[in-house]
DNA sequence: TTTGACCTTGACGCCCAGGTCAGCCTTTAG
DNA sequence: CTAAAGGCTGACCTGGGCGTCAAGGTCAAA
């Protein structure tokens, strides 16, 4: 597919997508006539990078990612030792993020009910309509459809 | 306390201080020879909106944010309907926020785990060692402390 | 009184993630 | 053959979140 195509089936500009492979996010193949030509995964692995750049990761975070977001073919796990380290700390770094995040949104619930009710760490009134959401959301897990 | 103290206690630099009070995300008093003046909660404030903006938000979204994450002398919740819808909206891009990170998370432990196991909705070979964290950790509560 | 730490307001600079424009080439449709 | 649509590179511009001087005021200790 033509950077075109790939850019409205994944949601970012033209030129974001240039800026990725500038950034050694994405290795495009080219044609003959040099367009970028960009197969199936690429849609699912540019939502993903979109993904981090918009949650305050930098282009250089995210290469660190990639491999492992690129998709299943890719050597990895257990069978690659110093990859497994480096995953593990990006896990951790996302955790920490997580944390961070849902604790502000905790406080936020906090602050929607317990209108007279100073946060008291401990016992917090809680509403059932803002109890904990789902989050159970699979990343884009690649589609094959090209 | 001033401003270089409130730097130390809260993590940020004197400048990120002051580029936030010219943000419109504080408003330390002034003592008579021009020094801000903050007291004690600006330090769970200043936290705060530094994790919010290094968590990908703009100045604008946390001055969207700050009235509840001042603490709870503030006229909020149900007393309070138009802020009340706000700040649901302000929960909603969080979780979503959350979820999308989650996501990406959970990507990486796969790829961590499942070395020979390729992604497949449903059914994912988990590793306890790196099932879900606890991310309970309520954000900083207002420590009167000064 | 002088030194040093800390404060003030500008103002310019930097990085990052793109936006935008210019000038040109290629491919498809009429 | 020509126009329209899309692609290419290069270059400059932008906005957000500060870093970094510059030039000076304030205050406590020596």
């Amino acid at each position: 597919m033509l950077i075109g195509e790939l850019a409205r089936a994944s949601g970012v500009t033209v030129r974001a997508l240039r800026y990725y492979e500038q950034q050694g996010l994405l290795q495009p193949e080219r044609s003959s006539n040099g367009y970028r030509q960009y197969d199936g995964r690429a849609v699912t692995k540019v939502r993903n990078i979109q993904l981090l750049l918009s949650n305050g990761f930098t282009a250089q975070d995210v290469r660190g990612f990639l491999p492992c977001l690129d998709d299943g073919e890719v050597a990895l796990g257990p069978a690659c030792p110093p990859s497994v380290e480096a995953v593990s700390r990006k896990v951790a770094a996302l955790d920490e993020r997580i944390a961070e995040l849902s604790a502000v949104r905790d406080r936020l619930v906090e602050a929607l009910i317990g209108n007279a009710t100073p946060p008291r760490p401990g016992t917090i009134a809680r509403h059932p309509a803002y109890s904990r959401p789902v989050h159970d959301q699979r990343l884009q897990a690649p589609v094959e459809r090209a």
